[in-house]
DNA sequence: GCCGTTTTCGGCCCGACTGTTTTCAGTCG
C-alpha cells in the first residue's frame, strides 16, 4: 500500500469521526498525520521494513503508527470498518455541499434515511428539508444550489488559471470609490499549484461602497453572503471569491490571516498563545491574562476582537516581529518546517525569477513546437537569456513527428546556420529523447554523445506496475548519456495522473549517478511538485528549471517553476540554469566523450 | 489523537455570517 492510499484510508476514518461528532481534536489529529503522510517522499511501507519508527515523523503517534503498520501489512484497517458499520461511508458526500456539515450531514441521515447527493435532492425537491427542525425553506434552497456546484467547488483551478480569473476581478475592485489598498491573498498568494477560491483583501474610507461595487462586478453569478466586513460571491467560472474589509491598522494582521495557510495560521496563533498574545485578524493582542481555556471560551462570546492591548497589525512584518520571527516568504508558509527556520535565523534566500539564466527544454517545428530554431533562439535572446536547449522529440513520438537519425543531423546543419546570428546567446543542440517501454533511450549512443545536452523523459506506457515503472526509469537514467530525467512523474493537470513508481529510489538515484531532474514550469505539469522537490534537494540532487515551450509565449511560464521552486525552498546555488553557462555545463554529468 | 526546556494531563486558533430553535449553533475560512 503506498502513501497517498494510507493518506486516504486515515482521511477517511477522520471525516468519519467527525460525522460521529468525535472531539474535533481527534479528527484534526487524523487530518495532520494525513498531511505529514502525504509529504513524504520515502514509502512509508519502506520505512516499517527498514525499523523505522513512524512516531518521529510530525503529527505520527502511537495510534498512527499502528494504524500504517496494520494497513502495509493486511491492507485495511479494523478501526475505519468499526466506524463505516455505525456511519454509511457516503455521508462525507453529503459535507462537500456548502452549508452542509458534519452535523447537519448526520441529521439529514438519521432524520430523513439521506445517503448520497442523489438522496439529498431528491429530499430537497420534496421540501422534506425544509420542514426539519433546524432547516428551513432557505437552507432547502441553498441545498438545491449547492447540489449544483459542488462538483465544480471540488475541482480546484490551477494556479495560472487562478491568475486569469482574479485579474480582471482586481482591476475592476480598483475603481471602487474609497478603496485603499488592496491584495489578494489565500493559495493563490502561496502560489499553490491549485487554487479553490479567491480571498481578497482591503482597506477602504466607505466599506460599503466597495462591497457594492464588489458585487457589481459582471463575473458575479450570485451573492452568497454579505456582511459589514465580509462579503462572498460565486462567479460565472464557478470559482468562489471573498472579499474582507478591514481597518488599515489591521492590514498586515488580516493579510497574514488571509494568506494562510490554515495550518501556518495555527502554529503562528499557538505561538502567540505561549506568549500572552493573541493573534487574530485585527492585529496581535495583548492578553489581559493568561486565561484557561474553559474561561476564554465563555468569556469569547461577549468579548470584543479588540479587547487587550492592541500591539501590532499594520504590517505583515509587524506581526511576525512579536513573535520574534523574520517575515517569511508567502510560498513558504505550509508549516513545514519554515516556522522553526525563521526562528534561528535559518530561512533561504529563495530563488527569483531573474535569476535564471536560460531554459533548458523547448521545442521548435521540427516536431511539435510552433515556431522555427531562429525564432525560439530570438526569443529566448529577448528574454535575457545566455543559453538555451533546443530539446524536440525523438522518433518513438510519432505523432508529433519525433526526429530519427536523419531529421536529427538536418536539424543540427540548421542550428550550425542560425547560431551565428545571435552571438549573444549560446544554442545548447539537445533532445527530449523518450525513455523506451524497457528503459533503453530512442537515440543511438554515437548520436547521444554529439549532444550538448540529453534530457530523458516518459511519454508512453505510464501504468506499468510500479516495480516495472522504477526499473524502467532506473535504466533510463543509468544510460551514461543522460543528463537530465525531464518531467519525472509525467502527471498533467486534468488530464493524467502521476505515474506510480518509487520515486524516492528514482531520486536517490539521480544524486548518486549526478542526473539532474527537471521541474517542468507548464502549470499543467508542475513537474516535480513541491514535496518532491524539498526531498530532491535534500538527497543532494541538481535540478533544472523549464518551460518546455511549444511557442515563444509559453517561454514566460518560466514563473511558474520559479514560484514552485520557491515553495520547496530552493535556492540559486540549487538550480543548473540559474547558473552561467560554464558552470552550468561543469555540474551536468560529465560525458563519455568530453 | 498528539504533544511536552513550566506539563505524561490538560491543553489544542480565532472570528464573521447565516438562518432560525428568539439567544445561538453550525458552518466556513
Amino acid at each position: 500500500m503506498d502513501n497517498l492510499e494510507i493518506a486516504r484510508v486515515l482521511a477517511e476514518v477522520g471525516d468519519l469521526l467527525e460525522i460521529q461528532d468525535a472531539n474535533p481534536f481527534r479528527v484534526r489529529a487524523y487530518r495532520n498525520a494525513v498531511r505529514t503522510i502525504e509529504a513524504q517522499t520515502t514509502p512509508l511501507a519502506e520505512m516499517l521494513e527498514r525499523g523505522a519508527d513512524l512516531t518521529e515523523l510530525p503529527g505520527i503517534g502511537k495510534e498512527m503508527a499502528s494504524h500504517v503498520a496494520e494497513l502495509v501489512r493486511t491492507g485495511r484497517l479494523a478501526a475505519l470498518a468499526e466506524l463505516e458499520a455505525q456511519t454509511p461511508r457516503s455521508l462525507v458526500e453529503l459535507m462537500r455541499v456548502p452549508g452542509l456539515g458534519p452535523k447537519k450531514a448526520k441529521r439529514l441521515w438519521k432524520e430523513l434515511g439521506i445517503e448520497s447527493i442523489a438522496d439529498l435532492e431528491k429530499a430537497a425537491r420534496a421540501g422534506k428539508i425544509a420542514a426539519l427542525e433546524g432547516f428551513g425553506a432557505k437552507s432547502q434552497e441553498k441545498i438545491l444550489q449547492g447540489i449544483g456546484t459542488a462538483q465544480r467547488l471540488a475541482q480546484r483551478m490551477g494556479i495560472a488559471e487562478a491568475d486569469l480569473v482574479l485579474e480582471p476581478l482586481l482591476t475592476h475592485l480598483r475603481q471602487a470609490p474609497g478603496l485603499e489598498r488592496l491584495e489578494a491573498a489565500g493559495s493563490w498568494r502561496r502560489r499553490k499549484e491549485s487554487v479553490g477560491d479567491l480571498d481578497l483583501l482591503a482597506t477602504a474610507r466607505d466599506p460599503a461602497a466597495v462591497m457594492d461595487h464588489f458585487v457589481r462586478y459582471p463575473g458575479v453569478a450570485r451573492v452568497d453572503a454579505r456582511g459589514e466586513t465580509k462579503c462572498t460571491v460565486v462567479l460565472r467560472s464557478g470559482v468562489q471569491a471573498d472579499l474582507r474589509i478591514v481597518p488599515e491598522k489591521s492590514f498586515g494582521a488580516a493579510l497574514v490571516y488571509f494568506t494562510g495557510s490554515k495550518e501556518h495560521n495555527i502554529r503562528l496563533r499557538a505561538m502567540a498563545v505561549d506568549r500572552g498574545l493573541r493573534i487574530s485578524e485585527y492585529g496581535v493582542f495583548q492578553e489581559p491574562t493568561r486565561k484557561r481555556r474553559a474561561e476564554r471560551e465563555e468569556a469569547a462570546a461577549e468579548r470584543d476582537p479588540w479587547a487587550g492591548k492592541w500591539l501590532a497589525g499594520k504590517r505583515e512584518e509587524d506581526v511576525y516581529r512579536t513573535l520574534r520571527l523574520p517575515w517569511i516568504p508567502p510560498e513558504l508558509r505550509e508549516d513545514r518546517g519554515e516556522i522553526e527556520a525563521a526562528a534561528k535565523g535559518k530561512l533561504p534566500k529563495l530563488l527569483e525569477r531573474g535569476d535564471l539564466r536560460g531554459d533548458l527544454q523547448m521545442h521548435t517545428t521540427w516536431s511539435d513546437g510552433q515556431e522555427t530554431v531562429a525564432a525560439m533562439l530570438a526569443a529566448c535572446s529577448e528574454r535575457g537569456y545566455e543559453y538555451c536547449a533546443i530539446t524536440d522529440h525523438s522518433k518513438a513520438l510519432a505523432m508529433v513527428r519525433g526526429l530519427d537519425a536523419r531529421r536529427l543531423k538536418q536539424q543540427w546543419r540548421e542550428m550550425d546556420r542560425v547560431a551565428p546570428k545571435y552571438p549573444q546567446i549560446r544554442l545548447l543542440r539537445s533532445m527530449e529523447v523518450d525513455i523506451l517501454a524497457d528503459g533503453s533511450l530512442d537515440l543511438e549512443d554515437e548520436l547521444l554523445e554529439k549532444l550538448d545536452l540529453v534530457l530523458v523523459t516518459v511519454h508512453s506506457k505510464f501504468d506499468l506496475d510500479p516495480g516495472r515503472q522504477t526499473k524502467r526509469i532506473l535504466k533510463a537514467i543509468q544510460h551514461p548519456a543522460a543528463q537530465v530525467l525531464g518531467h519525472p512523474t509525467g502527471r498533467r493537470r486534468g488530464i493524467r495522473e502521476a505515474m506510480r513508481f518509487d520515486v524516492d529510489e528514482v531520486l536517490q538515484a539521480c544524486a548518486e549517478l549526478g542526473v539532474a531532474v527537471e521541474l517542468n514550469a507548464n502549470p499543467e505539469r508542475l513537474d516535480l511538485k513541491d514535496t518532491h522537490l524539498m526531498r530532491a534537494k535534500e538527497l543532494g540532487c541538481k535540478i533544472t528549471i523549464s518551460t518546455d515551450a511549444h511557442s515563444p509565449r509559453d517561454l514566460d511560464l518560466m514563473r511558474y517553476g520559479v514560484e514552485q521552486a520557491r515553495r520547496a525552498r530552493l535556492t540559486k546555488a540549487d538550480v543548473l540554469n540559474a547558473q552561467p553557462l560554464a558552470k552550468l555545463l561543469a555540474q551536468l554529468r560529465p560525458r563519455a566523450g568530453a
